[in-house]
DNA sequence: TTGACATGCAACCATTTGGTTGCCTATTAT
DNA sequence: ATAATAGGCAACCAAATGGTTGCATGTCAA
């Protein structure tokens, strides 16, 4: 799970994973193209995802294919962005009230 | 945005909003209570929760009192989890079908 | 078979990050 | 008034991060 958050936290990956979304299957050339950034750099980000699972990869002779997978994702959906929706916790009207408590 | 997902990158400071979330409205030295760590790691980390919006602060006499804002987390869910949950991208069956279709 | 293309590996670099220690300031309780 | 308590500030440090360049390897096409 930490390694999908500390994937995420980076703008440059989250953008290859919204170019996969907007194109899956792509190659490392085609991940690159039009980013500042060299090949190598891209390929580095490109480790770091895979290890997240957040994108697999296939093997097609000389090229290397790039797939999006949104289990990860899906799973920070569901086990940790829920947590913080249920409760609604303090609503911020609330709080003096709390903070007037703390007198008593 | 980039700033909530830098926040939510590092592991201490995701447990620092469990414990908000778990008993919101905490001060410093309640919040630092059993950790690992220097009250100072915990400004900073706090610091960062802070700059990302994702706790507010009260100051109540000598004591610096954190709450939890949930809208932050919230908005990651809307603005980009749902984003990868829709369209259920490629199954992992249909991948070597794509490959196939590379040879046309 | 030989050159071009797609990717991999490794060393190196600057900056950021997560943490520390030491000291200072403000508020409260005795 | 004074000591204890809650927190703030700043310098410093090691390790991780995001990037680079240079070269090596595997695969395809002419």
């Amino acid at each position: 799970m930490d390694d999908v958050f500390k994937a995420l936290a980076d703008a440059s990956r989250r953008s290859l994973l919204d170019r996969l979304h907007a194109n899956n299957g792509q190659t490392l050339n085609e991940l690159c193209d039009g980013l500042a950034m060299t090949r190598q750099a891209v390929t580095k980000h490109l480790v770091i995802l895979e290890a997240a699972n957040l994108v697999t990869t296939f093997r097609h002779g000389r090229e290397k294919l790039h797939y999006l997978n949104p289990v990860p994702i899906h799973q920070i959906g569901e086990r940790w962005i829920k947590k913080f929706e249920r409760g609604k916790l303090t609503a911020l009207g609330e709080l003096k009230r709390q903070l007037e408590k703390r007198d008593e």
